[in-house]
DNA sequence: GCGACAG
DNA sequence: ATCTTGTCGC
């Protein structure tokens, strides 16, 4: 990867970083919620985004969208977003105008540049999103009343709950990070997860 | 230089 | 992420 390439997308990057709108969004009153994912088969990526209002949640149906599609970029620690923001983004056309709340597989401000894949898609789409990661990429473990904290020189900018990491992507805040994870691992990311990988097994 | 390193 | 069997534990 040549260096000028990962010097712009850094660019690019503060520049997202620098339009983070951080604000409570309420969990509570989210109706509409979407998740994102992507499995892949050598360089075809598979993308799922799953809609679930809170009705649908109750009796465990959920609407999805399907993208099947080539995926270039390599993965890079630091530039997720973009091996698979840009196929995310594709299947959440769908849904952009009635989610609420997007859940990302991966980090939102709990990155080197608070610019982490659920950062990226949030500005850009201009919708609140929460990452939620499986391991951690950057910051240190700092408990406070309870809660464990992943901070980044001294700053708060996610959580950690059981095995998982949560961090605001956009208009959303720490508090709906710890809302959201007293739930536990979000069953809708678990549905794009299971959903991505049955679509890459029957390659449609 | 060495170690760390989302999916 | 993906490649993969059995296995330790709640």
């Amino acid at each position: 990867m040549e260096d000028y390439l990962l010097n712009f997308l850094k660019l690019f990057q503060k520049l997202v970083a620098n339009n983070i709108k951080i604000s409570h969004l309420g969990i509570k009153n989210v109706n509409t919620i979407c998740a994102v994912d992507v499995a892949y088969s050598k360089e075809e990526g598979y993308a799922i985004a799953v809609k679930q209002t809170i009705e649908m949640a109750k009796n465990d149906k959920y609407e999805y969208n399907f993208v099947k599609g080539k995926v270039d970029f390599p993965y890079i620690p630091g530039f997720l977003f973009m091996r698979e923001a840009p196929i995310m983004i594709k299947s959440l056309e769908k849904y952009e105008n009635e989610c609420n709340l997007i859940l990302v597989d991966g980090h939102g401000l709990a990155h080197p540049r608070k610019s982490g894949i659920a950062t990226v898609i949030g500005v850009l789409l201009d919708i609140p999103t929460i990452g939620v990661a499986k391991s951690r990429l950057a910051g240190e473990i700092l408990e406070e009343n309870g809660i464990e904290y992943v901070t980044i020189n001294g700053e708060k900018v996610g959580i950690k709950s059981g095995r998982y990491f949560y961090s605001p992507g956009n208009k959303t805040d720490l508090q709906d990070c710890i809302d959201l994870s007293t739930q536990g691992y979000p069953k809708i990311l678990k549905i794009a997860d299971k959903l991505s990988k049955e679509m890459k097994k029957i390659k449609t």
